[in-house]
DNA sequence: CCTACCGATCGGTAGG
DNA sequence: CCTACCGATCGGTAGG
């Protein structure tokens, strides 16, 4: 439908949702501080102070943004959460969901959260995230537990919560930008196709060598 | 010994260093952009074009911080690796190097070089990077491999590299700034001060329970 | 949603 | 190593 025949709040509602998705790409690339809000509007094709119609200030449409990111985030993993396979199947599907949809490296945003947010923008985000990412993966961890394949926190020494961090932590290296030519690491990081089954892999089993480790 | 004993040349060579570990310490913190040179000068009881006659420019500055630090950093580690001790032992000891020596987060580092450098800036610190970091603790894991007690890509599916720099990443939660009052993040990380077993038991053994997994 | 503009701060330079 | 200053860019506001 053209969008001549919008009503002019449906207008606004169009610009609005077109800065969000724009912003949340570009903070996702660079992070909130390398982001001008002038390049925010550009990319949506406006001046920058039209971004101020939008949204109180460059905090609050960060805010927005990861809010947004978060709600979705949440739900996605939820649905995967109650699909019928194994957790270590569910936790590969998770990866490949965080890598593809969610290109925020989570060690940038928690970066930007810390150091760029006040701390009421901080307080609200640090809910969001709570919520919409860890929590669903934390009960992935835990359903682990109850059926016995995972080790509780007495046996390993790992909670669940540390165990979700460590998780993720290890995505970050799929989620970096490339770069023009970066040598050498960028070189070194060749098995992104296959990202979910390394990391399961090693949060489930590790490197070891059974037959030198498991007999002990 | 009182600083006006020292003659020009010493001035000179002590307020470098100076303006090394200062930048040093604020770069690690919160990034290359985050950080003014303003900020680093005033750190330093300096004035901010003063700085400007001990290096070129930023990027000069950051560099040259980032490469002393990887010197360093390869010192140590190559004195660890050389310790007559298991590697998961040695392994061990390196992270306890990286987290209390190294306070870089190494993705903000990466974030920095690949979105904040010059293309000949970024092959200076990705080389120093490769040298300092990577390939001392690849050639653990390498040892490892060749002890027999861990697997090798064949069995496993991850090379060394990514193992190294999937063990790097796991750092990173532990490396993150604490903020006056993050709410349940910080309360969820409570333990730093095991974050070396935690890390290497993941590494090796995984979370899985071995009697539900160990004999399929 | 625009034009026009604000004060603050940035990295960097001139000149001594 | 300083004072003084540059153009560029930042987030944000005024007024329509």
């Amino acid at each position: 439908m053209p969008r001549s025949q919008r009503r002019h709040s449906g207008y606004e509602e169009e610009t609005r949702s077109t800065i969000l998705r724009t912003a949340q790409q570009l903070f996702m690339e660079q992070g909130y501080r390398a982001v001008s809000t002038r390049r925010i509007a550009d990319a949506c094709g406006l001046t920058q102070p039209a971004l101020y119609h939008h949204f109180a200030d460059k905090q609050d449409l960060y805010v927005a943004v990861m809010k947004e990111n978060l709600v979705q985030t949440q739900a996605a993993l939820e649905r995967i959460a109650h699909r019928d396979e194994s957790v270590e199947e569910r936790l590969k599907r998770v990866v490949l969901y965080l890598l593809s949809n969610v290109q925020h490296d989570h060690t940038q945003m928690m970066h930007d959260i810390r150091q760029e947010l006040s701390a009421s923008s901080r307080a609200i985000l640090d809910e969001a995230f709570q919520t919409g990412m860890i929590a669903p993966i934390r009960s992935l961890f835990e359903e682990g537990i109850q059926q016995g394949v995972l080790l509780n926190q007495q046996q390993s020494g790992v909670s669940t919560t540390t165990a979700t961090h460590l998780f993720m932590n290890m995505l970050s290296q799929y989620l970096m930008q490339p770069t023009q030519h970066f040598g050498s690491i960028q070189h070194d990081i060749p098995e992104r196709e296959r990202a979910e089954e390394v990391i399961v892999h090693i949060m489930f089993h590790g490197l070891a060598n059974v037959h030198s480790t498991c007999h002990n």
